[in-house]
DNA sequence: GTGTGATCATCT
DNA sequence: AGATGATCACAC
């Protein structure tokens, strides 16, 4: 594909966004800021997510900060998976927002991580160089594997159980296999309702929902093997 | 070196 | 305010 490639604009289906992806592979993050017109950070300790939402920018998703996946009408979630030269991930996966009240599903089938994690746009990027000089790896779409879906469905029917019976502040991060709850806030003063084991209320530090290293590790693993 | 818990910027 | 995008930093 020529570089650079038209203006990002939204894509009308799974084939044209995967195209549109694949485009950028191997293209550095210095090069597509430039094709966007995007300063890369001048402190990136302080710019956590400016590698997502240059990766958003660069595949036409619209900016939204509303629950669902990034492209609805494709039921698409865009994700960014930093990874080193091996190819191994070097960070969790944030998921989702954990509604600690009794909006927290009990099921997996109407929870939102299910509906996050039901159709995925992978984008690795690449190295531990200066974020300029990171590359976009190989992206691809994927849908959770049964034997993948069991295994989230298990640790969120873990998780939901202990918040609905009044145990969400004692979940830790150690809880779950694949999908855990941890913090995620703007510091650990804030405070979200939750409901305590009397079923009265109680305040918590708000938690999300997020994939462990292991797990997308294995899922890049698998996409190069026969099913 | 890893994983958990804490934190930062931006947008609506 | 509270969601989005994640990485930082310290204890282990």
């Amino acid at each position: 594909m020529s570089w650079p490639p038209p203006f990002p604009t939204p894509p009308a289906d799974e084939a044209a966004l995967l195209r549109c992806a694949e485009g950028l592979t191997g293209r550095t993050l210095g090069e597509l800021a430039q094709w966007l017109g995007r300063a890369p950070p001048a402190r990136p300790e302080r710019a956590k997510g400016w590698m997502g939402q240059l990766m958003e920018a660069a595949l036409g998703a619209p900016p939204s900060n509303e629950a669902g996946p990034d492209f609805a009408a494709l039921g698409v979630e865009l994700k960014t998976l930093p990874v080193d030269l091996q190819g191994v991930p070097r960070a969790s996966t944030f998921v989702c927002q954990a509604p600690l009240d009794l909006r927290l599903s009990a099921s997996w089938s109407e929870s939102r991580p299910k509906a996050k994690l039901s159709r995925v746009l992978w984008v690795p990027v690449v190295g531990e160089a200066p974020l300029p000089e990171r590359r976009v790896g190989a992206c691809f779409l994927w849908r959770p594997a049964p034997d993948e879906e069991d295994l989230l469905r298990a640790d969120y029917e873990e998780i939901a159980e202990l918040v609905h019976a009044g145990q969400a502040n004692r979940i830790s991060a150690r809880v779950g296999r694949a999908l855990q709850l941890r913090p995620k806030a703007a510091d650990n003063q804030r405070e979200t309702w939750v409901v305590d084991a009397a079923g009265g209320w109680m305040t918590a530090q708000p938690r999300g929902f997020y994939l462990r290293r292991s797990f997308t590790h294995a899922l890049l693993g698998r996409r190069f093997l026969l099913t």
